[in-house]
RNA sequence: GGGCGGUUAGCUCAGUGGUUAGAGCACCUGCUUCACACGCAGGGGGUCACAGGUUCAAGUCCUGUAUCGCCCA
């Protein structure tokens, strides 16, 4: 069977990806080797949350860390790539109370233990679908050791956690104003409010003082509120109400006298400088009220109805509420006036609901002292930030930290690890020693009659967890002590402070060291138009799809490739079809290579592989590959990873296809001729090694292909574990290079003076080369040039430029086209074809290009400053140059002449 | 209000002080050439946002301006 109908035309990744999948996973190649005296390198995996399926990002995440991974294995390093899942508490519990809502059904309806059924289920699923899909993305994770946050061992660490955070007191309870979302009836995060601005209104009310008829005009943006004042404030600076201060005013609608009080944090440019104080409703009015010793009137229940304290306005919802309060002031003649006014509304981030700042009773870690190691190490550098810039940031929200609300009223989660008597009503955490035994009793007063806390844990408090929970934390397992502290952690940019900045923070305070040693945080992915993708917008790509339409290889590729570390990536059709284009490239190209074996195996024969080459073609590429390989690691060590692709793209499609396969042909065809065959399987099997942790599938099946035809080249079991190529410096061969830029300028100007004269394709030339004596072994090349060029015979003088009789003679009768090139003179015989005005022309128009350059150069050349500062091998290129550019105008000069 | 980033070909983006600034897509011309039309060959297209400065040398470093975007408050 030839390989022509084996192997199809176009690459088809469905009837390659999944079995090369299978049959890493078979192997195990994805578990690390284990090697004491070599450093593992370590990626733990950012967990998706499980609350659906995986989107664009994870397929960026998941390439990225891939392309990590895979190089430092076939590096040789220990390499583990731990992957997990995330429960996603609100996020998951939002969803799947949509789920059973459609159904009639509500979580309050099932109750606890039978709703967390549901959420398992939910999980179970969910969680299998995201890690089928990473598999599908080609991720070399190792699935023996995925983790989930609610998995025993991460449970456990986050209740060790807890308990140890409280006894050193840097957990507590307290009464602070929090975020509260209405719709998810629960408290959030200061992170995990969206904050937007909204055009709304500044409402004027004039509250009258008491036992006077005069009032205080107070000004607001949430009028409702007004049932829960407990103040009014003013500057104490501000003169227009220096004779108010200790009066009382009269509350509209309740009737309440509050008092006037006088505080610094009042603005006296907003408004009319005097404003309300609702200390259960405001984080600025709760700092005031604690200030000034004022009562706190919470009115809202939790799901954002009013309640007994709004008297008239009882039970109704929060914004009718606003509306029929302002319908009253009008009426009862207290609305001043109302302003447009644009301001930042709370938002919660997963449902879009208005959030309300409450005064609330939860749990709180006490962050400051958590932060101040954390800032340290990044000052220090032992953690390292890419790209840098990210540092700032990092260190600017770290110095302004605020404490950290982490009780949700939610039931997908952790529990919280505290219990209420139910006689003295004290609280009962878990001793530091046994903190996973549950107490049996209060300690106070021996009561047996305990309550859990119902509510659970933030679940970015397991997240902060992740690098050591998931390594074996608190048991100090060998998982932990050889691969903690993890070498890289790579994720969204969006996720900094949610994320990385609390695994540093308690990374630290857990096991005395940094969780990693260098942060990676790649950009989001944006649609065609640059906007953020959202299921709202309905422009969110799912990667499954993309991966069915294009192939793994071209998804990763086109995501990762031409991108710079924290700069956010359009993702457009075109873009996807490019990558597709150059996995199909490859694809031919080794397609081509088989082919060539097959028909001529003696030749590829193994032992000739590897063989030292003597001809300057094979010198030439196997010096343009070492560069290539040299420059590839250098970027992949630096973590360029866009740019390493684009060299290996460019090296791979712009000169072994384009130049070395061509040139490869007329060698295969000459039966006198050195065969190339050795050399384009050996460049053809380091590039796919080269190439293997960005497009691990088509590399993967060309190199195992390719491993049956010429066994030689097979140098492991699977890529992914051969060795990554290094560099061989032996390699390097400017003298080839040079040869083979001559090549190819001769070829390239023969084709463009042919495209220019529209000289059909079809149509050989004949042509003559005249050499410059430096180039001897151009006449070696004269079959390649005459195949690329279209031109024969070619005769090629090898011993200088043409006798300048002869060229004259040649131009007189106006049938001859002279090429003026860098190295080489080519000359073409047309009778008929050409215009001498337009010949004219064409030199005058180089001439005058060279001239401009000369200038350049020689301005340059003959600025003192320039020849004594810059270093001797610029100076010596600028000469070098300006030789060559001199030479070649004193030619071209003659030529004209001898055209008239 | 504070901070960060972007502004480079028609579009999307690389470019980490050193020739004449690159790629993909799009565009124009020609080609079913025996690996590939998911291709080949050739071509056009740039005041690197603007203004100063540092340097022998600036798209690249510094300062300011404009403009768009993001984060924080």
């Amino acid at each position: 069977m030839s390989v022509d109908s084996a192997i199809p035309k176009a690459y088809d990744p469905k009837l390659v990806e999944a079995r090369w999948y299978a049959f890493w996973m078979e192997k195990g190649y994805f578990k690390p080797r284990i090697d004491p005296n070599k450093p593992p390198f370590t990626i733990i995996m950012p967990p998706p949350n499980v609350t659906g399926e995986l989107h664009l990002g994870h397929a960026l995440t998941a390439t990225i860390e891939d392309i990590m991974v895979r190089w430092h294995r076939m590096r040789g390093d220990p390499t583990l790539w731990l992957p997990g899942r995330d429960h996603a508490g609100i996020a998951a519990q939002v969803v799947v109370e949509r789920q059973i809502a459609q159904q009639g059904l509500s979580r309050q309806r099932l109750g606890r233990e039978k709703f967390l059924e549901k959420m398992w289920e939910w999980m179970n699923e969910y969680g299998r679908r995201i890690s089928e899909q990473h598999k599908r993305l080609g991720a070399s994770c190792d699935w023996s050791r995925e983790r989930f946050t609610l998995d025993d061992g991460p449970s456990k660490a986050v209740r060790t956690t807890f308990v140890r955070l409280y006894h050193k007191g840097l957990i507590y309870r307290g009464e602070r104003i929090i975020n509260w979302c209405p719709r998810c009836v629960t408290a959030l995060s200061d992170l995990e409010v969206d904050h937007r601005d909204v055009n709304g209104n500044l409402w004027y009310v004039r509250y009258q003082l008491e036992g006077e008829d005069s009032y205080i005009t107070v000004a607001t943006t949430r009028p409702e509120t007004i049932l829960g004042d407990t103040a009014v404030a003013v500057n104490p600076q501000d003169e227009r109400y220096t004779g108010m201060v200790g009066k009382k005013a009269i509350l509209p609608v309740i009737g309440r006298a509050i008092p006037i009080i006088a505080d610094d944090a009042v603005d006296r440019t907003f408004g009319t400088g005097a404003v309300k104080v609702t200390p259960a409703h405001d984080p600025v009015d709760f700092e005031i009220g604690q200030r000034h010793g004022l009562p706190t009137v919470n009115i809202l229940n939790p799901d954002g109805t009013l309640n007994a304290n709004a008297g008239p306005y009882r039970g109704s919802e929060r914004f009718a509420c606003r509306k029929a309060l302002v319908a009253q002031l009008e009426k009862d003649g207290l609305l001043v006036k109302i302003e447009p006014h644009s301001h930042a509304v709370g938002h919660c981030q997963r449902c879009g609901t208005v959030v309300e700042p409450w005064a609330s009773k939860q749990w709180f870690v006490k962050i400051a002292p958590l932060a101040a190691p954390a800032i340290q190490a990044v000052v220090d550098r032992r953690i390292k930030i890419i790209p840098e810039r990210f540092t700032k940031v990092y260190l600017n929200w770290m110095e302004n930290i605020r404490d950290w609300c982490i009780s949700r009223q939610l039931w997908w989660g952790h529990r919280i690890p505290v219990w209420y008597c139910e006689y003295c009503h004290s609280q009962v955490v878990p001793d530091r020693e046994t903190p996973l035994q549950d107490p049996g009793k209060c300690p106070k007063c021996g009561n047996v009659d305990l309550a859990q806390d119902p509510d659970v844990l933030d679940t970015w408090f397991s997240s902060g967890l992740w690098p050591h929970s998931t390594l074996g934390w608190p048991e100090q397992t060998e998982d932990l002590k050889h691969f903690y502290p993890t070498s890289v952690m790579e994720t969204g940019y969006d996720i900094l402070f949610f994320w990385v900045a609390r695994m540093i923070i308690m990374g630290i305070e857990n096991t005395g060291d940094v969780p990693f040693r260098t942060v990676y945080l790649h950009g989001l992915i944006r649609d065609e138009r640059g906007e953020k993708m959202s299921k709202m917008k309905g422009n969110v790509l799912n990667p499954l799809e993309l991966v069915e339409q294009y192939g793994t290889d071209a998804l990763r590729f086109a995501v990762s490739t031409g991108t710079s570390p924290g700069n956010d990536i359009r993702l457009s059709a075109s873009k996807l079809e490019s990558s597709r284009n150059f996995v199909n490239k490859i694809w031919n190209a080794a397609r081509f290579v088989m082919r060539s074996v097959e028909a001529n195996p003696e030749a590829a024969a193994p032992e000739k592989v590897g063989l030292s080459p003597q001809y300057v073609q094979d010198r030439w590429i196997l010096s343009r590959l070492n560069h290539l390989v040299e420059s590839v690691n250098a970027f992949m060590a630096d973590y360029q990873f866009g740019e390493a692709e684009r060299q290996i793209h460019d090296f791979l499609w712009g000169e072994y296809c384009d130049w070395y396969i061509e040139m490869a042909k007329v060698r295969l065809r000459d039966p006198a001729a050195a065969s190339p065959l050795p050399t384009l399987v050996s460049v053809l099997e380091t590039s796919l090694r080269l190439l293997h942790p960005y497009m691990p599938f088509v590399t993967e099946e060309i190199w195992q292909n390719l491993g049956v035809l010429v066994p030689e080249a097979k140098s492991a079991e699977s890529i992914m574990i051969a060795t990554y190529p290094t560099a061989d410096s032996s390699r390097f061969d400017p003298g080839a290079e040079a040869e083979m830029e001559s090549v190819m300028e001769i070829v390239r100007s023969i084709r463009n003076a042919r495209a220019e004269l529209r000289i059909e394709p079809e149509r050989w030339l004949e042509a003559t080369l005249y050499a410059k004596n430096s180039h001897p072994s151009l006449a070696s090349q004269s079959g390649a040039i005459e195949t690329l060029a279209r031109v024969r015979p070619l005769s090629v003088q090898g011993h200088g430029y043409p006798h300048l009789a002869k060229a004259k003679a040649a131009h007189e009768t106006r049938d001859s086209l002279v090429l003026v090139l860098s190295t080489a003179e080519v000359v073409l015989p047309l009778a008929g074809v050409l215009d001498m005005d337009k010949e004219r022309a064409r030199i005058k128009g180089e001439v005058g290009e060279l001239e401009a350059d000369i200038g350049r150069l020689t301005a340059r050349l003959e600025d003192e400053a320039f020849v004594d500062k810059a270093p001797p091998a610029i100076v010596e290129q600028h000469q070098e140059k300006l030789t060559g550019r001199q030479d070649r105008l004193a030619r071209l000069r003659q030529l004209l002449e001898q055209l008239g």
